[in-house]
DNA sequence: GTGAAAGCGCTAACAT
DNA sequence: ATGTTAGCGCTTTCAC
């Protein structure tokens, strides 16, 4: 920078008012400033610069998984808002692992982020007194229905397994399953199941859980179907934790000659490109990825701009759609 | 620090020197500023240490999107291997848009990272100038066959297709399709592609080129697979540029009641989880999705640490594998 | 093994 | 509108 001023011939500082709010300087020194940065190629030290304001531009984000479609587009949105309004991403992944949360969080906030976003309300009791202690904004997303720490985005996986749960009854089954990947580790497939299964219960019904436990979904999936519908024959629908381990069920039904829905009823979670063209196509639920990304970065910009007047909004629910289709 | 420094009775520098290196600090000093730590809750700076040290652990990583599992699982297995040797991804998309590349390698740089991944070899010259003038250690990721900033890593698109064009050549089929989203901004597919047609031509048969342009990609590879067997029924066999287009031609086909292979033989591209399971089950090739993660992560490191005696392999061909199934 | 001192490349008062 | 000055919170010589 003191180069760029030297060229310039003008004072360093006058650089740094030139970089961070061009129309304060004359017109006259901004031009030569500009064409020293162009001859020096310069780039700022956002390090630097971080340091001298004790801000920083990072806003931190915590996910399960990148590999999820779920996840990754609602970051990829996530990241296109706030990167539009200077702010850098610094992206963790636990992989359903709560204990590497805190690891994470600790690694994050010493980076001195405006910000911090994680997945879902359960954290260890030391990451909570690292993140009230921090006072940071935090905004926690994909879930709702809990106080939360901060602000908070998303919907309640008690009530997606309860709309489903009442689409079926409705439709006049009874008999249920429901089939998880990741069930003792993903809390938010947990809270489908239970939603789901407390509203089956109730109306009379009944539901059998399955958990996936091998690597891949789709033919585990298959699997599992078969030897429940050996052992539960009186099964007539089933709700499965994504499209993903759906696909896998409706494929292996196709395989046994099971009619879809007239054997065996299924529903999916995620709403992926592909549910709209399976045989038959899928009833899914559409859980809201790109707007849990689009409202969290409203939230988290309102709120660091300061603009307290609109700082009263600060839990979401975007609520999920039923999309019905033909499978159910 | 400085509040460690003085509850544990002992200058800022030897807190700083028992956090970088514990064992040349007295054992008895150790445990006092240890527990100076864990009592303030003491968390280091890193845009500080950064700064003062001028080096950073950055690592910078630029893919087209996050949202295919292709890139998805390449960036988890290069984060974890990354995290685990202290360094910390910053991650950027250009979503298939070039001009996107250069405004996020100048924003990763301001950042002083110690490395960078690209993916492929496409880059403005701008960029270019910006990367040969940062010297920073570079890896191109998930191509293969030119020359290339640095280190390079991944496999050869054209070779790709040409081994499968191979594959079908050997089966007997002669009229070819080639079935591709985002064909005109994906360097990759294209060159998949050209691998293929040159090989299915050059072997005296004929391949048409579609290109999928809507937002459901499944949806839309039914489509236009219809009406390419209308316009061209020698259509024999069908190379998709991912699998989900495979499965969209392959859910087409049984809509259509064309058997696959005999009707049409289909092949797909990445080998996702649900390929084993589709009816029939999907010929399709697999991408070194995870090995280009951890061997871009490996030469990354070797780099960093200086270890010049390996520091001679520079670039790795990791091919990709066919994975024959029934489709094909 | 430990501490004092200088400085990393900026920003933020403040004075002009 | 511009320049001067004093840090931001660390790391890194270099003495001791």
């Amino acid at each position: 920078m003191s180069e760029v001023a030297q060229l310039a011939d003008v004072s360093p500082s006058t650089v740094s008012l030139y970089l961070r709010r061009p129309d304060e300087v004359s017109t006259r020194r901004g031009e030569r400033i500009q064409s020293a940065i162009d001859k020096l190629g310069y780039l700022p030290n956002t390090m630097a610069g971080g340091l001298a304001s004790s801000r920083s531009n990072i806003i931190g984000v915590i996910v399960p998984t990148i590999t999820f479609s779920f996840f990754s587009e609602t970051l990829e949105t996530l990241e296109k808002s706030l990167r539009a309004a200077g702010y850098q991403l610094l992206i963790g992944n636990t992989e359903f692992d709560a204990s590497r949360e805190e690891e994470l969080i600790r690694s994050i906030l010493s980076w001195n982020p405006s910000g911090l976003v994680l997945t879902g309300f359960s954290h260890s009791r030391k990451s909570v007194s690292l993140l009230t202690k921090s006072d940071i904004s935090i905004v926690e997303m994909w879930d709702y229905g809990q106080e939360g720490l901060d602000m908070v985005v998303g919907f309640s996986h008690r009530t997606c397994g309860r709309l489903v749960a009442e689409h079926l009854i409705r439709n006049g089954y009874q008999n249920m399953a429901f089939l998880s990947t990741n069930f003792h580790r993903d809390i938010r497939a947990n809270e489908r199941y239970l939603g789901f299964r407390d509203a089956v219960v109730a109306s009379g019904g009944s539901v059998e859980l399955r958990e996936l436990v091998g690597r891949s979904n789709t033919a585990e999936a298959g699997k599992l179907l078969r030897i429940l519908i050996n052992e539960h024959p009186e099964t007539q629908a089933l709700f499965c934790s994504n499209d993903m381990v759906a696909l896998g069920a409706m494929l292996e039904c196709q395989r046994q000659g099971w009619s879809i829905p007239e054997r065996l009823a299924i529903v999916g979670f995620g709403n992926q490109d592909f549910t709209g063209s399976t045989l038959p196509p899928m009833t899914t639920v559409e859980p809201p990825r790109q707007e849990i990304g689009n409202h969290t970065a409203r939230l988290l910009l309102t709120r660091l701009r300061g603009n307290d007047s609109t700082n009263t909004e600060t839990r979401i629910d975007l609520g999920v759609r039923l999309i019905v289709r033909e499978s159910s």
